[in-house]
DNA sequence: TAGACATATGAACAAGTATTGATATGTTTG
DNA sequence: CAAACATATCAATACTTGTTCATATGTCTA
């Protein structure tokens, strides 16, 4: 039952692209690190042991594929995801993971 | 509430290279196809108007992840999807993609 | 305004990877 | 066994991209 569609070329574009940008263990610690809480960048950058250029430019393309969202708070940038989507997929995605269970 | 998990080092290598390994519109394209039915090398090839050599490498590395599986039929060797896990997160990822929804 | 602090950007390099073309492995049929 | 068909592998190339270092932009305080 329910027909699966097939994406069209556009859709399937970002798709890809998407994906690719949580293709990376650097952007998905950031990800993760920011899903618990609005974290500015050198925050990000000291947990997890990254140079703060580094940090940038992964947030550039984050922002970019509207992953994540970025608030001034004066000095600091703070960086939390975009909207639910984004913290749900990437939650059941680490829980498909780590339940790694072949049901065939 | 329900505590957001931070994946391990590990657990976050394996999810990047899913993530990358998702993130080409080659391979996209390919599980798609394969998502409504098994299909041959050939077949994808031909559909996909992609050469013989490079559908065998991408469904090389996508076995590799367990992404998909082969079975022998005779000559032809038939892929589908490996499990309903990456079916679903598959249209899943696709029902978002469509939506592109703000929902804050 | 000057100086300190926080973030962003630009150029350059190294490493990874998608794609191609040729060839090898494996399977069936004559 | 040989020829034909289907898929896999190997080597080489072109392209993408993650990372670094230096520098620029923006923000607050003395």
């Amino acid at each position: 039952m329910s027909k699966v569609v097939l994406p069209s070329q556009p859709e399937t574009t970002i798709l890809a692209e998407t994906f690719r940008l949580l293709g990376d263990s650097t952007r998905l610690r950031i990800l993760f690190f920011c899903l618990e809480a609005p974290r500015s960048v050198g925050d990000i950058a000291a947990s997890l042991d990254l140079s703060q250029s580094l940090v940038s430019h992964h947030l550039r393309l984050l922002r970019g594929a509207r992953l994540v969202r970025g608030n001034r708070q004066a000095k600091q940038i703070f960086y939390e995801l975009a909207d639910k989507h984004v913290s749900d997929m990437l939650v059941d995605m680490a829980h498909h993971v780590c339940e790694e269970s072949g049901d065939d």
